[in-house]
DNA sequence: ACTTCTATGAGACTCATTCTCAATAAGAGG
DNA sequence: CCTCTTATTGAGAATGAGTCTCATAGAAGT
């Protein structure tokens, strides 16, 4: 696998060693398009019989997040959710107040809109969060009866 | 003065009593236009004399967020900060990573691109957020040193 | 194999926020 | 103004996500 790789050399880039449970985080987080939180990936790997510590969970997501290997979310509930963005493009979310499901959304227009405000305010722009919040569809549906 | 009226409306509507507390809570939030987050409310209003408990203090914030009457912003370090608005047009914010200063920007491009995004997802968008993070003129000059 | 030094994990700890419940104060009705 | 009912308050306990500690395990170099 090649794709191992990519842990590899953040892992030598930030002197650290490459480990079991490093390794089974990152495919834990590679492994699912959904936005889990820590205990999520905690239980997870643990499921599949590999040995690993809450500490180590939060301790490689933060070196994976400095990365931006995955994509740290806040929707509000006190909890962070984790995505992987390997072979995915940037986009925003969508968020459901009611259900909790969270769409994805891309708008080129909005990124190039975002860029010129920071030039306006002599602002470097390295990162942005951009969250619709509301009701999706059904449940929309389902307020109104 | 006729803005205790605001409060004292959203109190009635939600069935609950009118007091020096609440009162307090929301004169505190109406003072400024910072950024600040409960505890900086609550040792506000203690230094003024008046008597108020954290607790009170999360507890009428929730009601004035709930009617709109402040804005709960998160700013990715753990306690949440509010800021009122009254007088004060819708805005996003611009954070700087470095030193949490707050800048304030509006486009109203971006507000349109987001309901034909929400109306594309048959999504019914309720509230917003959008922050442009990275570092401020200073933080950035001071960094090149 | 030996040495050195980093990584791990169980559980303690932190800190913002929420909860509990006895004491207090609003507001309604007289 | 007084009384009664019921909501509010506040001190401190509880919660819970995330961080820290430190003894032990394990990686990497020699």
């Amino acid at each position: 696998m090649d794709q191992n790789r990519i842990l590899m050399n953040v892992l030598k880039q930030e002197r650290l060693r490459y480990t079991n449970q490093r390794q089974a985080v990152w495919d834990e987080l590679k492994s699912s398009n959904e936005h889990r939180d820590a205990d999520d990936i905690y239980v997870a790997i643990r499921q599949k019989g590999v040995s690993v510590s809450r500490a180590t969970v939060y301790r490689t997501i933060d070196v994976l997040t400095k990365y931006n290997l995955i994509n740290k979310i806040n929707i509000g509930d006190g909890k962070s959710r984790y995505e992987h963005v390997l072979n995915s493009v940037h986009h925003d979310h969508i968020i459901c107040r009611e259900c909790g499901i969270i769409l994805e959304f891309v708008d080129e227009k909005i990124e190039s809109l975002q860029n010129e405000i920071a030039k306006k305010y002599d602002f470097k722009l390295e990162d942005h969060i951009h969250q619709l919040i509301g009701l999706c569809k059904s449940c929309n549906r389902n307020m109104e009866k």
